[in-house]
DNA sequence: CTATCATTCAAATTATCGCTTGAATGATTT
DNA sequence: AAATCATTCAAGCGATAATTTGAATGATAG
């Protein structure tokens, strides 16, 4: 038995949908976000295993989210295009803004009401062309070395009261991640916060910037 | 046992992108867009049965993207917000991009190649108020009721044959129905292009013409 | 206060999803 | 050509979702 075009047609709406309902795939494309990457490498930062990973990998690709191509023995994930950035974005937004669930779990990181309006990606720009601003890149050091902002210092939660005593108490201090999603970047802002310093945190992640067209720093391997 | 934050926030976007994972539920979603209703109304809109409607809508009152409110012996449901169009909108968008399933549905519609660029909402506006353009409401009598452009003929696929000899062969023709969801728009250009008229699509429907803040015109009871 | 009626809940069934384990694939490398 | 290795497939399990049926809820109307 057939179904109507509009019938099929929601259908294909709806595996888009599917495709990211579910946590270890919104990881995934997160990750997807900072650069292209294996099926080990995935596994190994979103802590699924492999076959698992895989599978999910090729639900995404089933959902033309993500393309693959064989690099060697390996093959490499990428997203489609930033559409899908897009998607998770607005995903986003609608969970901050209507998900009472959601306000409790940004407020548990500290991350509420005393922090300060995010920097624009155009405001950070503008300061980095005065040089009146110190950056923090908050993430793994080889998402880092696979691109980063111009100038950025590379640091880890971890590691961020280590950071502390270099960092000039009158400088500005702008913090960024992964992007949305992720929330090193808030709880950077926070750690720094209380030690008195300016920090703030920088709208979007490093997918939204490179997105701008902005530049980006790649170390060589 | 307790998990990270991060992946608190993962589990409640997924929520989200859960609630648009259902058929039903996108089809639900479109027949709130083009006004509020009740459980009943909907379920003989979209075919469910009362108490799988009441469900599914449930599931879309948890993501957050639909409200209600008790009106007599009555619940009401309607989008919380204009987002939630957005997101379907973006899902329709990254669907017909990306997977070539849809493009084959759309062409089987005849709605492929040779169909004209749609009018954008600012043309229409322009065209209407010079009076050079007749507009063509695709869509079932009671949502034309709830709410149309005004000046808008009201017709149905099966009856636009009967409204054809009416129509003067030089006018212009914007055809306009649900939204970029719906295809009854698609098929009435179809049909008029066939008897020779020139037609075309409005590019989205009522509920982005409204979300634009252009007139609606809404029928006393 | 009781009857009515739209809606929601509860239970049961079938289907699908997410994850694990272990084997199969298929391109590269020796 | 055989061996190697990253990736994918396949089967199985527990958990969750979609749908139907029938009963419970809860506000209104008499």
């Amino acid at each position: 038995m057939s179904i109507g075009p509009k019938a099929a047609l929601l259908e294909e709406y709806a595996l888009i949908a599917r495709a990211l309902s579910a946590p270890a795939r919104l990881s995934l494309l997160e990750q997807l976000a900072q650069a292209e990457r294996g099926v080990e490498a995935l596994a190994a930062k979103t802590g699924l295993t492999i076959a698992n990973c895989s599978q999910h990998l090729q639900q995404l690709r089933r959902a033309a989210l993500v393309t693959s191509r064989r690099d060697g023995k390996s093959v490499i994930y990428r997203l489609t295009d930033a559409k899908t950035l897009a998607l998770m974005d607005l995903l986003r937004v609608v969970a901050e803004r209507n998900l009472a669930q959601v306000d409790r779990i940004l407020r548990g990181l500290a991350v509420g009401e005393d922090a300060p309006e995010p920097v624009s990606r155009e405001q950070l720009a503008a300061r980095l062309a005065e040089g009146a601003v110190t950056v923090l890149d908050v993430r793994p050091s080889d998402e880092y070395a696979a691109g980063h902002i111009p100038g950025a210092l590379n640091t880890t939660l971890a590691e961020i009261e280590r950071i502390v005593p270099t960092l000039d108490p009158r400088d500005d201090i702008v913090a960024y991640c992964r992007g949305p999603y992720c929330v090193y970047a808030h709880q950077a802002v926070a750690a720094l916060r209380k030690h008195g310093f300016n920090a703030r945190r920088l709208e979007g992640g490093l997918p939204e910037w490179r997105e701008d067209g902005r530049p980006v720093l790649t170390d060589a391997q």
